[in-house]
DNA sequence: CGGATTTCGCTACCACAGTTGCGTAAATTG
DNA sequence: CAATTTACGCAACTGTGGTAGCGAAATCCG
């Protein structure tokens, strides 16, 4: 199966990448020029692009290959799980410049496919918020009944909230309120 | 107080925002081309540019110039006007294409002025979601005890999530489940 | 009536995203 | 070996957002 041409480099996708990277990170989508990373990555611009056929496809790849999954096992204890995630997505989010989450945000609403890898990046997470979410409410400890996705929505929905729209912080003492105004108050036991 | 100079063609502006409004309309935010914006409406582009700072600025003055804010007034029903405040934004955040949502929060989060204009340009309609939120809280419809900003930010920080991260759909039988899963299920009188 | 000041249109210019064409290097296939 | 096929680098090009400089209006103030 292998090709009958000239076999592509294997340096040059590793290069770019990073290149991309440290191009990204100090300045956001619109400041990251292809051109710019063609040449610190030492390749032609026409051999980026065969490879990766647009500026957004490149980030797209920069995300999928950006994403570490977060190991998380869940304990019997739905409230601490659930307070150490949202926390965990509160500071990542806090951690990372707003304007960089604001410019993927952007480019995800112009870009489809930059769309579907941002989506793809955050499923992971919400899916893990939603089973904990799932089995608080099986236990009994959600103060209503709503389907799991909507309470999911709103334990992770104020913090882009707070970031992109009303500039507040994001202080991991919000993300723990965030939980007890879900779950009520913690019970004395 | 009026300037010393040569004073502002009153028409430039309003030609300018009209073009700019067709272009966008059919073609989205990349499609919109300030050249082919200031031909249309007969202006020099670099008057256009004296005018709004940016591609991004222009379209940050089309949504605010779009804005018509809603009247609104209380009634004595906290439940039907929280339903009635949270439907009216999903329906507005529904019906204004994403991608100038997601360039109005680009473009804050990277200018600080655009950030206070955007911030002015929801505070009053956040104000007003507050001001029932806390009055539900008084009469005790409230099923928990937090601070009205955190009900605010989970009635709408939610549809922002919908809209900029998930993609899912804002329709208003969505809006009244956040109100629910806040205030709990309708009592039966 | 002069300046002073501001806007406007124009040309030219820069860096950028993305494309095209061409010559050449490196592999497979016969 | 030769032919084919693919990857690569290079240079030139188009249209874009955005800027700089200039001369020419249009207004206010003395």
């Amino acid at each position: 199966m292998a090709g009958r041409g000239r076999p592509r480099d294997a340096g040059v996708e590793q290069r770019v990448l990073a290149a991309a990277m440290a191009e990204i990170r100090r300045g956001g989508y619109d400041a990251l020029s292809v051109n710019r990373v063609a040449e610190q990555a030492g390749v032609a611009k026409t051999t980026l692009y065969r490879r990766w056929p647009s500026k957004a496809e490149l980030v797209v790849a920069l995300i999928t290959h950006l994403r570490e999954d977060v190991p998380f096992e869940p304990s019997d204890d739905p409230r601490a799980d659930l307070t150490e995630l949202v926390t965990a997505i509160a500071t990542n989010l806090a951690s990372t410049p707003t304007t960089l989450i604001a410019d993927l945000a952007a480019a995800a609403a112009r870009e489809p496919r930059v769309g579907e890898a941002v989506r793809a990046l955050w499923a992971e997470r919400h899916r893990a918020v939603t089973a904990v979410v799932a089995k608080a409410q099986e236990a009994g400890l959600v103060l209503n009944h709503v389907s799991p996705a909507v309470l999911v929505d709103q334990l992770v929905g104020p913090l882009y909230y707070r970031l992109l729209v009303t500039g507040e912080p994001l202080s991991p003492d919000y993300a723990r309120t965030l939980v007890r105004s879900v779950l009520g108050p913690e019970e004395s036991r």
